[in-house]
DNA sequence: TGCCAGGCCGAAA
DNA sequence: TTTCGGCATGGC
């Protein structure tokens, strides 16, 4: 990987494909959009980010101290995708997969807010776990500054929202799942340390994670995968089926490792867009 | 208007 | 252990 310091941003350079568009629509995280100068935009670590790609370059509007410290973890650029995609191609039904999505990253975002978002998504569309994340944090994330006229909010801390009651939530229209966000929130607070549990195996952590009201085993392992980069977690649930229809010779669970978590958001991608007309979903 | 959505929970079978 | 209804709401 080449960083270079251009005029107000970053040209990252030989880290393979990275695709904007795959990695911010292909359900993993919901707070980042596509940008009327280009690229996508999102906050993430109470920091605003935009990033497009331009001739064979990435370029991060952002400065060197928050891409070393917050944005080449994010992006997962020091991972060797091309190699990944090349394992995962050998299988001729996940090569469809790899085709469509090629060039997203499985992203290392903060656990808290996955795990937030992740209970908000359960029986919703991703359109309006956007809209209830957004306004989350509208009302209860601290202002980070604006962005082309639009106001930027951290994601709430877990101490903010455990100060809430449910009707303070109800702007958020989030029904039932409220009181899971404020239970969370009150566990985490208390002393729940999602962070120790990337010293536990996926398994023990997984279990740990199952203990807090409204997560069952799919919301889990999207917070171990997307959150605590527990790469060999699987959310197994009814997308998975519908994938097992769609390829109808069997499903491709022989994979391990690294190599599970990011084949399974390959494939969650391509079966949502397969359902949605062959078109990414936005 | 009706179906579906990155589910989870508790009860019943 | 598996199945099923209920939950709260909005996108399409």
């Amino acid at each position: 990987m080449v960083v270079i310091e251009r005029r107000q941003c970053l040209e990252i350079r030989d880290i393979g494909v990275f695709s904007p568009e795959h990695t911010f629509e292909c359900g993993q995280c919901f707070r980042f959009v596509p940008s009327p100068v280009g690229g996508y935009a999102g906050v993430a670590f109470g920091r605003f980010l935009r990033l497009w790609c331009e001739r064979d370059g990435l370029f991060l509007q952002t400065n060197r101290s928050d891409f070393e410290q917050i944005w080449r973890p994010f992006l997962d650029l020091d991972r060797d995708y091309g190699a990944i995609e090349r394992v995962l191609s050998g299988d001729t039904q996940l090569k469809q997969a790899v085709d469509f999505g090629r060039g997203l990253r499985v992203l290392a975002q903060d656990p808290w807010e996955t795990l937030c978002t992740f209970i908000l998504s359960q029986c919703c569309n991703i359109p309006r776990i956007r809209a209830m994340t957004e306004t989350l944090c509208r009302l209860f994330g601290v202002p980070i500054g604006e962005y082309e006229g639009t106001p930027l909010y951290a994601f709430p801390d877990p101490q903010r929202l455990a100060a809430c009651l449910e009707p303070d939530l109800a702007p958020v229209r989030a029904g039932y799942r409220a009181r899971y966000v404020l239970s969370a929130a009150r566990r985490i607070s208390s002393g729940f340390d999602l962070n120790a549990l990337r010293g536990l195996p996926t398994d023990q952590a997984r279990g740990q994670l199952m203990q807090l009201e409204g997560v069952g085993r799919k919301v889990a392992d999207c917070v171990l995968l997307f959150g605590l980069q527990k790469l060999d977690a699987f959310p197994v649930d009814t997308w998975m089926k519908k994938a097992s229809n769609l390829w109808d010779s069997g499903f491709p669970v022989h994979l391990f490792g690294e190599t599970a978590g990011i084949a399974q958001q390959y494939i969650f991608y391509y079966v949502r867009s397969q359902k949605s007309g062959g078109k990414a979903q936005k």
